[in-house]
DNA sequence: CGATTAGTTCAGTGTTTTACGAACCAAACT
DNA sequence: AGTTTGGTTCGTAAAACACTGAACTAATCG
């Protein structure tokens, strides 16, 4: 296998997915690609990110500023050293994405239910406001089931610190 | 209750979880919502929703065949009526979405596993495998649920049909 | 103190997106 | 045949976005 072909596969493969997920730049979803790649050992600098990436030290700056903003990354400084160590956000972290899509989701349910309960008159209303329940289900089935990865991702992070 | 200020702000939500979630432009995610609310029993007209939403017959075009091309939106005709009726896509379809996410995320997942178990060498990166692996169990049953949800609702949606 | 390092801020630029109006087309009345 | 209806297509304007270089700040080093 060629290591740096599959890195660079990767690489992208975050970019893409990340830049739809959580709506963010192009650049912006690279670096959160690249930092959960190369990043967990022992975090990526500043300019080994401008380095590997080819990006302007601006586009790197905003981006990753944006990216501590939205908590999809962290980073920590190392005594006596001026650079910063960025990491990925712990998956705990980034899966609350997840979690906020399903909490807008069920928001938008629950007004959903009770606007049809107020207003539905024809069967196909009627029917749809069954349909909405049913899906609330679902949706709460969801919502458990990250809960529980969350928590348990959590659980696995506060370990693997205080060792 | 207001039932029409209620209805403006169920579809302004709909609007922009949809625009986040499909990335589609502003107006394509408000006519999904509208069709949503109000497209249920008879479908909606375009000559309606250019009405409703107030925009340009050409922008309604446009972004209902993206929205016909991306299956968030289905059609009927009437015998003997020039006019389409358009309704938002069952929700089987409409779910579709979040399998799409979920493939992608356990496609990259899967590439994230191999690489690792090639490359780990570092305590942390052994950890990380471990973690992802477990991640992977994670997204496998946010899957079978997705899948089961998706089933029930085919079944529900071919069943008002046929009657 | 001057020079270097690490990173930020900002104005500008090229590109993409989003919506629009006008012209257009095809089917169906009259 | 001409006109109305229902909708598409295309060129374009306005705004938003993504990234850049250059100037700048703040801390550290010699």
């Amino acid at each position: 296998m060629d290591v740096q072909k599959e890195k660079n596969e990767l690489r992208e493969m975050f970019g893409v997915h990340f830049e739809k997920l959580y709506n963010i730049p192009p650049l912006a979803a690279r670096i959160v690609g690249i930092l959960i790649i190369d990043g967990c050992k022992s975090g990526l600098t500043f300019e080994t990110l401008v380095e590997t990436i080819g990006a302007s030290k601006s586009s790197i700056s905003t981006n990753l500023n944006l990216l501590l903003k939205m908590e999809k990354v962290t980073y920590f400084t190392i005594c006596g050293d001026r650079k910063k160590y960025f990491k990925a956000a712990d998956l705990s972290k980034r899966l609350e994405n997840y979690m906020q899509i399903i909490d807008a989701e069920m928001t938008i349910l629950n007004r959903m239910i009770d606007y049809r309960e107020h207003t539905a008159s024809c069967p196909e209303e009627q029917r749809n406001l069954e349909n909405v329940r049913a899906y609330k289900t679902h949706v709460n089935e969801v919502q458990r089931l990250f809960l529980k990865t969350i928590k348990k991702f959590q659980e696995i992070e506060t370990k693997s610190k205080v060792k």
